[in-house]
RNA sequence: GGCCAGGUAGCUCAGUUGGUAGAGCAGGGGACUGAAAAUCCCUGUGUCGGCGGUUCAAUUCCGUCCCUGGCCA
């Protein structure tokens, strides 16, 4: 049986997702996306989905599956991406992953600690003593529970420092303890990687300027006018952080002028695309395509069964 | 053409009572365990517009030229 786990990865605005549509017309394989931004229902232009027409005609896993007012995370694409796998395998097709969330790759690939989830009550009384104490009051706290976790995690990023008081508190043992228990690699068979870039960084840059300018056009602005009316202005909305629609959302709430918001926008992305090279130049186990022109889907299955053959 | 204000890092600008200069942003590198398209960390040598002059020493003072903006003709 094939048990190979393909991994189509790369920054965003390559293609990836155009090249992996067009390696399903050329074999068993049956897409699972991973991506932060395209399971967010609604947000649709921002997150460069395919088309409807494509999406009927070429199943994408974990595309859609909630709404911009809740959370998703890295657990949760964890457990779907397992549960997609095994449909996937039980049809005897082969799991193409395709996405750039870094995280998300790691938590499928190489499984998560058995933390308690993010708790609504415990996280908003949190937030309150970090306004009133400010992030380093909460490190130096952090630093009598638990300091392994204090010495690792920096005094001014306040997110883990949530988190990581958060777990002990549900929990009553330190973060760094739990943590200390990898959690058994989640997904197994072969792994094939393989990382879609360009050679040149201003070709990456032209690239993401170009298709946000493309969204634009295509109504970037009413899809999130769409959403704000749906959920309200006052709605704390996760979707609407996303690169591009944190952007637009304050231009449509008056807070910058389109001009500066595109702009904005644009430069979010480019340095979304820094940080994602920074999760695949780590990994010694990635092939590297160029997206220079796009390869060819029929060149990446003879790679593909080039390497099964071993 | 005259007067005024400017010309300093890719951009916006500080600054140097004369001893060759530093912020923000951008860019680059890195971290990453239930928010990750998030949240953080590290990273600043540039004919200080050109040419002359004064000076031990000029980006700084003086002269002149060029460029930009404003006002006046």
């Amino acid at each position: 049986m094939d048990d190979r786990l393909i991994c189509l990865m790369g920054p965003t605005g390559v293609g990836k997702t155009d090249l992996a549509v067009q390696l399903c017309a050329l074999g068993p394989f049956a897409i699972i996306s991973v991506d932060s931004g395209m399971v967010y229902r609604g947000l649709d232009i921002g997150s460069a989905k395919p088309s409807p027409a494509v999406l009927a005609q070429v199943p994408h896993r974990l595309v859609d599956v909630c709404n911009p007012d809740e959370r998703y995370s890295a657990a949760r694409f964890r457990n779907d991406a397992l549960a997609a796998i095994d449909e996937i395998r039980a049809r005897r097709q082969i799991p193409l992953l395709v996405g750039g969330t870094g995280l998300y790759f790691r938590a499928l690939l190489e499984g998560l600690s058995s933390l308690p989830e993010a708790d609504a009550a415990v996280r908003a009384r949190l937030e309150r003593e970090l306004a009133a104490q400010g992030s380093i009051g909460l490190h130096q706290r952090l630093g009598a529970i638990d300091p392994e976790a204090a010495a690792r995690i920096h005094p001014h990023d306040p997110q883990r420092i949530l988190r990581a008081l958060e777990v002990h508190e549900l929990t009553g043992v330190p973060l760094s303890r739990l943590q200390r228990r990898r959690g058994q690699p989640a997904a197994s068979g072969q792994v094939i990687k393989i990382a879609l870039a360009p050679t040149t960084r201003e070709l990456l840059h032209r690239r993401i300027e170009r298709r946000f300018h493309q969204m634009l056009d295509r109504g970037l602005c009413n899809e999130v006018r769409a959403v704000r009316e749906r959920f309200g202005a006052a709605t704390p909305l996760p979707g609407l952080k996303l690169v591009g629609y944190r952007e637009i959302d304050a231009y449509i709430r008056g807070a910058l002028d389109r001009d500066s918001a595109a702009q904005r926008a644009i430069t979010a992305t480019r340095q979304l695309a820094r940080r994602q090279f920074t999760w695949l130049r780590g990994d010694g186990s990635v092939e590297w395509f160029t997206s220079d022109t796009m390869p060819s889907a029929a060149r990446l299955r003879d790679y593909l069964a080039e390497r099964s053959g071993s």
